[in-house]
DNA sequence: CTGCCAGTAGACCGACCGGTCTATTATATT
DNA sequence: AATATAATAGACCGGTCGGTCTACTGGCAG
């Protein structure tokens, strides 16, 4: 089993991207895991503004597995894109719709840290980096590879937002037609 | 000047796109705009969810303004697109790049009240509509409107969440770039 | 002048916030 | 068995939250 310390971040994670860092209350996170809060501020000890952190690492790197197992068999990159876009979208659709950006709901809106600013902008190369990476590797100069990567991330951080808005993952599907 | 209502709902929104929803106080409101609470419940009976529907209101009508001002001497959908997010990436510097999507902002994280989710959607189709609509006015027919209105759409909202989190409009301003 | 009412003003409310603190229990080490 | 340390448990704190309520003010209508 998971530690204590990853077992709260992880269900922190998922309570800030359904209602935000501010939305989301130390009591209910607590709730939630069924422990108390002596337990919370022994693993971390710098409070709400650290879970969030750590949640925000965990997505961050679950999300890079899933890119990892998009483009495993991918036969060309614009197979891959649309492995990850279906993915993503059963992930949307697993928790009912009402869900952002595992990462930039968790890190807007707490405090207006420059750590949680720069952590979201490191998130976000990374992804794109990776993202690159692949289509290089598929066959594409880097130059394309960066473009194309940065166009299908910025698309799928709008097409999350707006399925969210519609509750509605089909956009999130169909987003491979847009940036192919 | 305009009445006290709509400078409630003004200062209200600034406020949300900044801090979001959950984030800003009624009390830091009423502060800046430097009215008693009794005002502000005098003008919205409903309190803090009437005023920020009706900042999105406004806000999703500034944003048709800036379409509309956009397109006006525009000579082809491309040069269109530029002027928008040209006037978009200032309105972002003017607010020293710590803003969010006038309305995504203010409606997400909100109370998960399914009001909020229709009016961002209906925000967002409206926005949608608006640019299809010049596109098509501008010579293209009106399958590939709609597409290139969805694609500017998805990728301006994620444009913009990328921006914030770097805090640098250039990704606004590099955009038609991707969907032209 | 009188009565009415939109609007201003802010004291006040219970609930909840994030965080601290002390006490207790389980576990590992010697 | 004795001790140290990791972890649990939750009472408690001051502050702030959104919202209610009463009192007051100013201008307009009769």
């Amino acid at each position: 089993m998971t530690d204590m310390r990853t077992k709260l971040a992880i269900e922190a994670g998922y309570l800030f991207q359904k209602k935000g860092y501010n939305g989301t209350g130390i009591s209910e996170i607590l709730a939630k895991v069924g422990v108390p809060k002596g337990s919370l501020y022994h693993y971390f000890p710098n409070g709400k503004s650290d879970l969030a952190l750590a949640a925000a690492e965990i997505a961050t790197a679950e999300v890079l597995r899933i890119i990892d197992a998009s483009f495993a068999n991918a036969k060309d990159y614009s197979d891959g894109v649309t492995t990850f876009c279906y993915k993503l979208a059963k992930y949307f659709d697993i928790h009912k719709g009402d869900i952002g950006c595992p990462v930039s709901a968790t890190l807007h809106g707490g405090p207006d840290n420059a750590i949680f600013k720069s952590a979201l902008d490191k998130t976000f190369t990374q992804w794109m980096d990776r993202l690159a990476a692949y289509a290089t590797q598929l066959g594409q100069n880097e130059k394309d590879a960066m473009f194309n990567a940065q166009r299908l991330f910025l698309s799928l951080e709008g097409a999350w937002t707006l399925a969210r808005a519609r509750r509605d993952s089909d956009v999130i599907r169909e987003l491979p037609a847009f940036v192919t």
